[in-house]
RNA sequence: GGGGUUGUAGCUCAGUCGGCUAGAGCGCAGCAUUCACAUUGCUGAGGUCGGGGGUUCAAGUCCCUCCAGCCCCACCA
C-alpha cells in the first residue's frame, strides 16, 4: 500500500505546493471569453489579497483571510473560471516605523541616530527580509496565488501610480494645503503619529478662570452677572483665546451667548461667548475656552465658527510673539506657574481643585506632547465621496454581510477631508517642492531623491513628508492589474471580490471605492466580504502584550495546513468576532485523516484501480443509488453556498456527507456488495468538493493514488450530477432508519439481539446487509404465524428482534408520552379555526399528515405493548 | 462620545423567505471493536432560544424595551 496508516501532513505539503506552482495552475487561464470587448458576463473570478503588513510574521488572522480567499478561488477555478488571485506585500508606514523604533531600542539605539537616507535605507532592509518570510508563510498556507503578480506597496509602478493621482487631483484642484494639529515632540523637535503618543493618568489640578463680560448695559449685567468662570488643565494657553463656548441648550448659560468677555491678562481682546454641541455640559462649570491653535477638537469647532487659530506656543516649547509681552519667551515648564500666579494676583482665580486626567507623552523621551498647527497636503474628499455614495445606493456593490453596506455609506456622508501626508520617512516621498523665497509656493515635482531643485531660475525645497500609506494602498485594485494599458486591468477590472477585514472598512475599503471611480468611472469591486477576527480561545483580542497570541505556523507543524484552514473556516459568519478554538483545528484535523482513510481503504479495495480497468459507472444496489443521489445532491449545494458566501456552511456539508454519508454508510455497506466504480467515483468527488477547504490532504491522496497521469486536482472540473434512481436511494434512507432503530433498541436494553425476523420475501435481500450494519448474528423469514419478539416502528413493523420485552418497557412507555405530546399538540393547532383559515392550506395538510402518522405509531405502539403484557 | 456586533445544550457555534416536534462539532455517559481509520464506530443524556412587552393563525427568526458581553473609531478642555 502506498498510503501509510495516517496522514502526515509535514510530510507532503511543500511537495503538493511546488507542484502546483510548477505546474502554472496559479495562473489565471486563458480564456477566449474573457478577452477585453468580449460584452456580456467575463467568465472570471478575480482577486486581490490585502497585502499583510511585511514588519512581522502572519498572524493567525491572516491565516483566516487567505483560507477563504484561497477555498473561494479554489471552488472558482475548478468551475472553469479563469482565477485571478494576486499576492502582496505592504511597506504599513506608521506601524512599521513604529515597529523598526522598537526594534532599534532594544538594541539601545534610537531613530535619532540615524540620518534619515540612512534610517530608510534600514528599514527597507528590514522589510525586504520580512517580505521574503511572508512569501514562505503564504505558501505554507497553502494559497494559490499568482506569484508572478507580486506587488509590494513600494514597487515603481505603485509610486507612479500615486504620483499620477496626486498629479491629476493636483491639477484638478481637488488637492490643497490645510492647516492640521499634529502631536509635536518639542524635545525631539517632530510630530508623532496617533499611535506614537503614550497616553498616561497623570494628578493634575483644574483651575477655575473668571473671564469678566464687557459691560454694555446688557441683561446679563443687569441680572448681576458679571462674571463667567472656566475651569481649564492648561492654564498657560488661556493667554490667546478665540472664543468661550457654552452647550446651546444650556439653561445656565443660554443668554450670555453672543456676549463679549475679557481675557485675563490679555487686555484689549474680547472674545465672544459662542454655542456649540461638543461642550459636555456636566464638565466643570459647563464653560469651556476655545484654543484652536493647540487643541485638535476646538481645531474643529473654531473650523465650524470661523475663527482664528493662534499659535501661541511654539516647536520649541516656549509661549510664543502672540502672548502678552511679559510672557513671551517663556518655556512651558515655568510658564504654567507664573500665569497662574498672575492671575491669582489678577484676582481671577476662582477655584482650585485636584483633577486626574490622561496626558500624551512622546514614547521615547515622555516630554508631554504639543498639539501644534501644522501644514499638510489634504483631499477634498466630497465629490470623491459623493460618486462612491451613489454607486452603493445603486447596489453597484454587494456586501456580506449586507450591514456592512450602509455603515460605509454612512461614512462617506460624513466624510472629512483627508490628510495624505504624514511626518515620517517610511512611505513614498511627496512629490512637492516648496519655493525657499514664497512658503506659499508649491510646485509639484517627481524628482523625490533631491532635497532641492531650481525651477526658472528659484530654488525650491522637497516637502520632507511621506503620504499616508492608504493614500497608495486606495489604488490597490488599479495597480495590481496595471491600470490603465495592461491586459490584467482589462480582463478583470472591477474584481470579483474584495476580502478583508472589518476594521479597514473605512480606511480602505471606502477609499478604494473612491480612487476606482475617480480613476476609471467604476467601481474596482462586485462583491465585498468582511470577517471577523480571530480571538484568542477566551474572547479577547490576541495581542503581543497579553502574550495571547496564537502562531499559525505552529499550528500548521503540529496539525497540518489544512486542519487550520478548516479549522478557522469552522463556524464562522461574516463581520463576526470569534476565538480560535484547538477543538475546531484538530476536529478538521481528525476529517483530513478521515478522507485519507477511505482512500486508503479505496486504495485496497481497487487494487492500485487495476480493478477498474473497462468498468463503467453503474449503480446496482439501492446504496448505490443512494450514495450517487447524495453526491450529486450535495455537490451541487456545496456550490450554491460558496456562490452565497456561505463558506463555513459549505465546508459543513463536505464534511458531514464525507464522514457521514460516505464512510458510515456507504463504504460499510460495499463491504458487503461491492461496487468499486462507485466507490471510485464518489470518492473523486468527495476530494473535489472538499479540495477548496483541504487542498493539500486531497491532492496528496490524488497523486499517490494517481487516477490519471499528470493530472492534478486543483484543475479537475467540479463535480455534476450523476444519474441515479430517487426510488432506491429512498428506500436506502428506509433501510438506514430500521438499522438505526435496531441498534437504538439494542443499546437501551443491554442485551444481545440474537436474532430478527422479517416477514415478506421482499425484505429478504436486505437481511444481510442489516445483520452487518446493525451487529446482529442471524436475520431470516419469520415462520408463518410468527408473533414473537419486538415489532419495530409502524413504519418498518415487519421486522421483529428477538429481545426481552421487559429491558425496553420503560424506553416504551416513555415513547408512548412523547407521541401522545405531539399528538395533542397537532389536534391544538387544528382545532384554531384561524390557523386553518389563514395559513397555506399545503401546511393544513401536513399537519394532518402528522397528525395521521402520529397517530398510526401510537397505536402500534400500544399494540405492542398489548402483545408484551406491559 | 460615535458606530458596530453578540446573547440558542457544559463549551464553541449553525439555524437562509416566520411553519421548529430547535440542530452540529467538541465535551460527557454507556456500549463496541482483529477485517481503511482510537485522529475509530454505535447509542444516549443535555435547551423556558438573555429578561419583559408587542405584531401574527404561527416568533429562535419581525418590532419595541431593558439587561449583559465584546469589537472598531474618536477622545475629555
Amino acid at each position: 500500500m502506498r498510503l501509510p496508516k495516517a496522514y502526515e501532513p509535514k510530510k507532503y505539503e511543500s511537495g503538493i505546493y511546488a507542484l502546483w506552482e510548477k505546474s502554472g495552475a496559479f495562473a489565471p487561464k486563458e480564456h477566449p471569453s474573457t478577452a477585453l470587448g468580449a460584452g456580456g458576463a467575463k467568465d472570471v473570478y478575480s482577486l486581490v489579497a490585502p497585502p499583510p503588513n511585511a514588519n512581522a510574521d502572519l498572524h493567525i488572522g491572516y491565516a483566516l483571510t487567505m483560507a477563504i480567499e484561497d477555498a473561494l478561488v479554489r471552488y472558482h477555478r475548478m468551475t472553469g473560471k479563469s482565477t485571478l488571485f494576486v499576492p502582496g506585500a505592504d511597506h504599513a508606514g506608521f506601524e512599521t516605523w513604529v515597529v523598526y523604533e522598537k526594534k532599534l531600542s532594544s538594541e539601545g539605539k534610537s531613530r535619532f541616530d540615524f540620518s534619515r537616507e540612512e534610517l530608510y535605507k534600514q528599514v527597507w532592509d528590514f522589510v525586504e527580509l520580512n517580505k521574503h518570510n511572508l512569501q514562505s508563510q503564504i505558501r505554507a498556507m497553502g494559497a494559490s496565488v499568482d506569484w508572478s503578480r507580486f506587488l509590494y506597496t513600494l514597487d515603481n509602478k505603485v509610486v507612479a501610480q500615486a504620483y499620477d493621482t496626486f498629479k491629476k487631483m493636483w491639477d484638478e484642484e481637488l488637492i490643497y494645503r490645510g492647516q492640521r494639529i499634529v502631536n509635536y515632540c518639542t524635545f525631539h523637535g517632530t510630530s508623532f503619529a496617533d499611535i506614537e503618543v503614550v497616553h498616561e493618568q497623570e494628578d493634575t489640578k483644574l483651575w477655575h478662570i473668571a473671564y469678566p463680560l464687557v459691560e454694555q448695559g446688557s441683561p446679563s449685567t443687569e441680572l448681576g452677572v458679571k462674571e463667567v468662570v472656566i475651569a481649564t488643565t492648561r492654564p498657560e494657553t488661556k493667554l490667546g483665546q478665540a472664543a468661550l463656548m457654552v452647550h446651546p441648550d444650556d439653561e445656565r448659560y443660554k443668554h450670555l451667548i453672543g456676549k463679549l468677555v475679557n481675557q485675563p491678562l490679555v487686555p484689549g481682546s474680547p472674545i465672544p461667548i459662542i454655542a456649540d454641541e461638543y461642550v459636555e455640559r456636566e464638565f466643570g462649570t459647563g464653560v469651556v475656552t476655545v484654543t484652536p491653535g493647540h487643541d485638535p477638537n476646538d481645531f474643529e469647532v473654531a473650523k465650524r465658527h470661523n475663527l482664528p487659530a493662534t499659535e501661541l506656543i511654539t516647536t520649541e516649547g516656549k509661549m510664543s510673539e502672540n502672548v502678552p509681552e511679559t510672557f513671551r519667551g517663556l518655556p512651558l515648564t515655568e510658564a504654567r506657574d507664573i500665569v497662574v500666579q498672575a492671575l491669582e494676583k489678577g484676582g481671577y482665580l476662582r477655584k482650585v481643585e485636584g483633577y486626574t486626567h490622561s496626558i500624551g507623552k512622546c514614547y521615547r523621551c515622555g516630554t508631554p506632547i504639543e498639539p501644534l498647527l501644522r501644514e499638510q497636503w489634504f483631499i477634498k474628499m466630497r465629490p470623491l465621496a459623493d460618486k462612491a455614495t451613489s454607486a452603493l445606493k445603486a447596489n453597484k456593490i454587494r456586501f456580506y454581510p449586507a450591514s456592512k453596506k450602509d455603515q460605509t455609506i454612512r461614512y462617506l456622508e460624513e466624510v472629512r477631508d483627508w490628510n495624505i501626508s504624514r511626518q515620517i520617512a517610511w512611505g513614498i516621498p511627496i512629490p512637492a517642492f516648496v519655493n525657499t523665497a514664497d512658503e506659499s509656493d508649491w510646485i509639484f515635482d517627481t524628482r523625490v531623491d533631491r532635497e532641492e531643485i531650481d525651477v526658472d531660475g528659484k530654488t525650491y525645497k522637497r516637502d520632507p513628508d511621506v503620504f499616508d500609506t492608504w493614500f497608495s494602498s486606495g489604488h490597490w485594485p488599479l495597480v495590481t492589474l496595471d491600470y490603465p494599458e495592461g491586459e490584467d486591468f482589462k480582463r478583470f477590472y472591477p474584481l470579483s471580490l474584495m476580502e478583508t477585514g472589518g476594521e479597514i472598512l473605512y480606511q480602505w475599503v471606502a477609499r478604494m471605492i473612491m480612487l476606482g471611480l475617480y480613476h476609471t468611472g467604476e467601481v474596482p469591486f462586485k462583491d465585498v466580504y468582511i470577517h471577523g477576527y480571530v480571538m484568542a480561545e477566551d474572547g479577547a483580542k490576541m495581542s503581543k502584550s497579553l502574550g495571547n497570541v496564537v502562531d499559525p505556523l505552529k499550528l500548521i507543524d503540529e496539525y497540518g495546513s489544512d486542519a487550520l484552514r478548516a479549522g478557522l473556516l469552522t463556524g464562522r459568519r461574516p463581520a463576526v468576532n470569534q476565538g480560535y478554538h484547538p477543538a475546531k483545528i484538530k476536529a478538521a484535523r481528525n476529517f483530513a485523516n478521515k478522507l485519507w482513510n477511505i482512500a486508503r481503504y479505496t486504495e485496497g479495495v481497487l487494487e492500485g484501480r487495476t480493478l477498474l480497468q473497462g468498468a463503467t459507472l453503474q449503480a446496482e444496489t439501492i446504496a448505490d443509488h443512494w450514495i450517487l443521489n447524495k453526491s450529486s445532491i450535495i455537490s451541487e449545494e456545496v456550490a450554491k453556498a460558496m456562490e452565497a458566501y456561505r463558506i463555513s456552511e459549505a465546508y459543513e456539508l463536505v464534511y458531514y456527507f464525507v464522514w457521514h454519508d460516505f464512510a458510515d454508510w456507504y463504504v460499510e455497506a460495499s463491504k458487503l456488495q461491492p461496487n468499486n466504480a462507485v466507490l471510485a467515483n464518489v470518492l473523486e468527488t468527495s476530494l473535489k468538493i472538499a479540495h477548496p477547504f483541504l487542498p493539500f490532504v486531497t491532492e496528496t491522496i490524488w497523486q499517490t493514488l494517481a487516477w490519471e497521469q499528470d493530472s492534478l486536482l486543483i484543475i479537475q472540473p467540479w463535480p455534476t450530477a450523476v444519474v441515479a434512481d430517487a426510488g432506491k436511494a429512498a428506500e436506502f434512507e428506509k433501510l438506514k432508519n430500521i438499522i438505526t432503530e435496531i441498534r437504538w433498541l439494542k443499546a437501551l436494553s443491554g442485551t444481545k439481539v440474537e436474532r430478527i425476523h422479517y416477514q415478506g420475501s421482499a425484505n429478504a435481500p436486505y437481511a444481510d446487509l442489516i445483520a452487518k450494519l446493525a451487529g446482529v448474528g442471524q436475520v431470516s423469514q419469520a415462520p408463518e404465524g410468527y408473533a414473537g419478539g419486538v415489532p419495530l416502528s409502524a413504519e418498518n413493523a415487519d421486522w421483529r428482534l428477538d429481545i426481552d420485552p421487559a429491558a425496553v418497557s420503560e424506553r416504551l412507555a416513555a415513547k408512548h408520552a412523547e407521541h401522545n405530546a405531539l399528538i395533542s399538540s397537532l389536534q391544538n393547532r387544528l382545532a384554531n379555526q384561524d390557523y386553518l383559515d389563514k395559513a397555506p392550506t399545503e401546511l393544513v395538510e401536513e399537519t394532518k399528515a402528522q397528525l395521521a402518522e402520529a397517530q398510526t405509531n401510537l397505536t402500534h405502539l400500544e399494540n405492542i405493548q398489548k402483545t408484551l403484557k406491559l
